[in-house]
DNA sequence: TATTTTTACCAAAGCGCTTTGAACAAATTC
DNA sequence: GAATTTGTTCAAAGCGCTTTGGTAAAAATA
């Protein structure tokens, strides 16, 4: 069932049905009643394609993930990604993805740009220096970064959590417990978010009159292995931490398990604190003991970042949004006053 | 840059340069190689939508995730989609997402078919009994189901890897080492994967003149705080299982902490055989004791899907696919002899 | 040489929708 | 009562591509 034959069944032309169908004002309101009905009755849907051809638009949104799977923010996409489909849904926008592929993310971007594929692009994890940011520009397509790029002139649309501030705040809560050597176990350092962090975790060294060692610090992929890893590379040190910061929830998995094995009771040997994304399937708050965390829902970020890109698509003329998000500390059982 | 401007600019008709393209039979091999240098030069791509209103084809797949956020196939999501990007994007073909909406997968799928939206979806976790099987039937949707569908007369495509045979082995591995009760954490028994899971292990239990106590069993979601809690419980019993089986890798990192927890030893006071997925940010190897799995990769499952559900769209008469993969059970050091 | 086949190209129709410009009737204003 | 405005409807063009049904020139056949 197509415009033409609804029309023709409605004794209506297509111009009407149509304008019926899209909430134009000029159209009897018993005419509309009517083809609104009959549309239903007959379960009719424009075809998308047609739609998009005729407006020029093609509503959808592309997520380009990184082709280089070692980069790894897979774990946390899909609820990124979650929130936000049904924000799309809600404006007739479908969502189309492009996953660790061969083809690198511009390459992919000047596809969709070229071929009309999508109105817009959520950039994701951005490096210090990322090379999207310009080729999106020139491309002229509409975009928000999940997170900030360092380094550019250009303005650019962004929702970022306040990665430095919740790092500064952590390290600064333990130096308030009495904390003098804290260990950081951070994310690739290339990503943005991750070099925030370290920042936080200098400057409030820094301020307390502490310097960071580098030996008690690493960057790296957030792996549950890499968390055991490097945790027990750091406390097994002779003039070992007595608190270790880190940048996710599986890598407290992995540090868990090394300080399980190494005889220490967290809260009371070692303190902890991780940042949580609010992952579904790993939970801080039920850890034994409960972990002190800086939290920021992923999910509801990626369903803002879907509200803010929908914006400047349909208002071209927006201003560009910039939101920082506050991260909450919250404190719970794994810290405790140094030894 | 369009089709009929190239053309123009090649002094060429429209036609002649979308044969050309397309690599059809009827054009003289020196145009074909101008047409092509010159798209090359111009950056001249198809606009998407124009070609799919003319094809009729949507060179699109759709992935809907289920609405219900508890059912928690998320983890698994991205790297079981990351694998077939790749193998879609070499056919020209894009991935439509719709995750964890309000609305209804079968909803979605009637949208997807009446839009002409997308030329397959991929059924992810299915139940016991799915009504999404019958729905895509009645919209004449092609599809490729991640598993398998039980009581359902009409056939249907899938892939599945063999739940039964891995969980019946495992359980048979540990009988064999002495085991004589083993305790089983499993997936939600409502999909269908976690029910034939069960049913082997029920099964190897059978076989061996043992049978399964229900108060060493759970059923949930596959969380860690589950995995905690159930393990817990479970070796908290007076009569204390030696052995336990769980259904992924994150029931394994709550598994061990309640057993470092509790004093017990890994591969001497409690055997643990898990199925892993092969998750990058968790790796069963590289645990200590070196876990001993029933592996699968969800990556190359996805990747494989893909490629049978490209077929059945590519040639709609050709006869529907199933394929049972073999599951490795790779024994490592988390199993030992029952004390 | 005359005829058929092949090769290389093109004009035009069509995919299903939206949108522009026009038309007609009814309601309002002068 | 004539002129204008308003409210509803429609015919037709156009979005950018593919594809059908040609045609003219070149090559092969008779």
């Amino acid at each position: 069932m197509n415009l033409k034959e609804l029309a023709k069944h409605l004794n209506l032309s297509p111009t009407t049905v149509s304008r019926a169908l899209n909430g134009y004002p000029e159209v009897g309101e018993a005419t509309r009643k009517r083809v609104d009905e009959e549309a239903r009755r007959f379960g009719y849907r424009p075809n998308t394609h047609a739609r998009r051809l005729a407006t020029g638009r093609a509503h959808a949104i592309g997520y380009v993930l990184p082709a280089d799977k070692s980069l790894m923010i897979d774990p946390l996409f899909s609820d990124f990604v979650s929130g936000a489909t049904d924000v799309y849904a809600a404006h007739g926008f479908d969502v189309m993805l492009h996953a660790g592929g061969q083809e690198d993310e511009i390459s992919v971007y000047q596809r969709y740009a070229q071929g009309g594929s999508v109105d817009g692009v959520v950039v994701l994890g951005p490096r210090l220096r990322d090379l999207r940011i310009e080729a999106l520009n020139a491309l002229h397509m509409p975009y928000v970064v999940h997170g900030r790029v360092g380094g550019l002139d250009s303005d650019f649309a962004w929702l970022d959590i306040d990665n430095y501030g919740a790092f500064y705040r952590a390290t600064k809560l333990l130096i308030d417990l009495g904390h003098r050597r804290i260990g950081l176990i951070n994310g690739l350092e290339d990503f943005n978010y991750a070099h925030d962090r370290r920042r936080g975790y200098e400057v409030a060294l820094h301020d307390r009159g502490l310097k960071a060692d580098p030996m008690v610090t690493s960057s790296g992929l957030m792996t549950e292995e890499n968390g055991y890893r490097q945790s027990k590379r750091i406390l097994q040190l002779g003039n070992r931490p007595t608190a270790l910061i880190l940048g996710s929830m599986l890598l407290v998995a992995g540090a868990m398990r090394a300080i399980n094995e190494m005889g220490l009771i967290i809260g009371r040997d070692v303190s902890l604190i991780a940042h949580d994304d609010g992952l579904p399937f790993l939970n801080a708050q039920s850890l034994v003991p409960s972990l002190t965390t800086t939290s920021s829902s992923i999910r509801a970020a990626g369903e803002r970042v879907a509200q803010l890109l929908l914006g400047i698509i349909i208002d071209p003329d927006a201003e560009l949004p910039h939101e920082l998000w506050t991260v909450d500390l919250i404190v719970r059982g794994s810290t405790g006053p140094a030894p």
